[in-house]
DNA sequence: CGCTTTTGACCCGCGC
DNA sequence: GCGCGGGTCAAAAGCG
């Protein structure tokens, strides 16, 4: 009878037990979430920190580059006038060789028929340097940046009413294009991207859709064509064709034409680099080669990369499969406080290796906490001993 | 059902 | 002018 008392009462203890076990892992794991939402809190601010560091830093070295090449010096006045107040207002992105003023004038032309408060919107968004900047106020909020894109997305859908009209429009672009080019004797620059993966899909910060694939004769492997899917009328395509069969794990991927649509974060400091290089090299003669390095070495400080001129088609060739420290890296680039890592997509990122599946363009940028002032008076130091 | 991929046909520039 | 080859189109199939 006592044994069995015994027994229920231990069991009665047991019980209450379990549950100030259950109470205790439960304020436990309540503490850790706490915690975890802390650090998530600290790491959102780091995040934002680092985004306005690198978006000032892209800004000033595209403008430094502007300057460099000496084009459109009274366009550019004009905008340092108008902004004079605040430098920091000024937001340069770089267009891969078109004229930003031939596309604002179609794009007036096309608003003009909804309404004419848009044009006047239009007109004010057509501030363009000579070989391909462009120039935006950010007076304007990104908000209204946005609806303006929508509206305009709306003016062109109506305007473009059957797949055939949007043929029609891509080939209209793609004349642009080309016409423009014909004056200067080149095709639409090309930027190859060599890189390492399994999965011909590089997640570059963009939406590509499929439209073609083909098997060239001086190589058995087929080449697929993608065109950018995040715009209808965005005029962009990329290639990608495998390596070669003794590398297999390696993709050439090679982009040609200009975004005609806001960029993710992902992919905008690839289309600044890329751009960067494409616009040093239709600034022909007045840009030297070992300049345009310079300039590159900024954006991709550990790849190796090329420029040459093939099928009177410019290409810009960078590497990831193979690292460039320490020969072509800047001379001034601060080594001990940098460290470079691309971003995978696995929660905990391997080493860069064959076996990675996808390839994270973000992580072209350097994680070294950088002073964009310091970084840009270094830049020009050195750009100006070059000359 | 709508979007994407596949794939054969077609177009067009280039070299001979 | 012709043939070749790279690039694009578009109908059909696949997929979520």
């Amino acid at each position: 009878m006592i044994k069995e008392e015994t027994v229920s009462y231990f069991q009665t203890f047991d019980g209450v037990m379990a549950e100030s076990d259950k109470e205790e892992e439960l304020d436990a794991t309540k503490a850790k979430v706490e915690k975890v939402r802390e650090e998530n809190e600290k790491l959102k601010l780091l995040l934002s920190t680092i985004l306005n560091n690198y978006n000032s830093l892209q800004m000033q070295v595209s403008k430094v580059l502007g300057q460099q090449q000496g084009a459109s010096s009274m366009e550019l006045d004009h905008i340092d006038r108008q902004d004079e107040n605040n430098d920091y207002d000024v937001d340069i992105s770089l267009r891969l060789g078109r004229s930003e003023q031939k596309i604002s004038k179609k794009e007036e032309n096309k608003v003009d028929k909804i309404s004419t408060k848009d044009v006047e919107e239009s007109k004010d968004k057509r501030s363009a340097l000579g070989f391909g900047f462009q120039i935006q106020s950010y007076e304007a909020s990104k908000l209204d940046d946005l609806c303006r894109q929508v509206k305009l997305a709306n003016a062109e859908n109506k305007c473009v009413s059957s797949r055939k009209d949007v043929k029609t429009v891509r080939n209209e672009n793609h004349q642009d294009v080309l016409e423009e080019h014909e004056q200067t004797g080149l095709k639409k620059t090309r930027v190859c991207v060599k890189a390492s993966c399994e999965d011909p899909s590089i997640n570059d910060g963009c939406q590509w859709r499929k439209y073609g694939q083909k098997t060239a004769k001086t190589n058995p492997l087929p080449r697929a064509y993608y065109r950018c899917s995040m715009s209808s009328n965005c005029p962009v395509r990329k290639q990608v064709q495998r390596c070669g069969e003794e590398e297999t794990s390696a993709f050439m991927t090679t982009y040609e034409g200009n975004h005609d649509h806001p960029l993710p974060m992902e992919a905008s400091h690839m289309a600044a680099g890329t751009s960067a290089a494409a616009s040093l090299l239709q600034s022909g003669s007045s840009s030297s080669s070992s300049s345009t390095s310079a300039s590159l070495s900024y954006f991709f400080p550990f790849h190796h990369f090329s420029i040459s001129t093939t099928n009177s088609h410019p290409t810009v060739t960078l590497d990831l499969t193979r690292p460039n420290y320490p020969n072509q890296l800047p001379d001034d680039y601060p080594l001990s406080s940098s460290s470079f890592s691309l971003n995978f997509s696995s929660p905990d990122p391997p080493p860069p290796s064959s076996h990675d599946h996808t390839l994270n363009f973000s992580g072209l940028r350097t994680q070294a906490p950088l002073s964009t002032d310091s970084l840009l008076a270094r830049y020009r130091t050195r750009l100006s001993g070059q000359q």
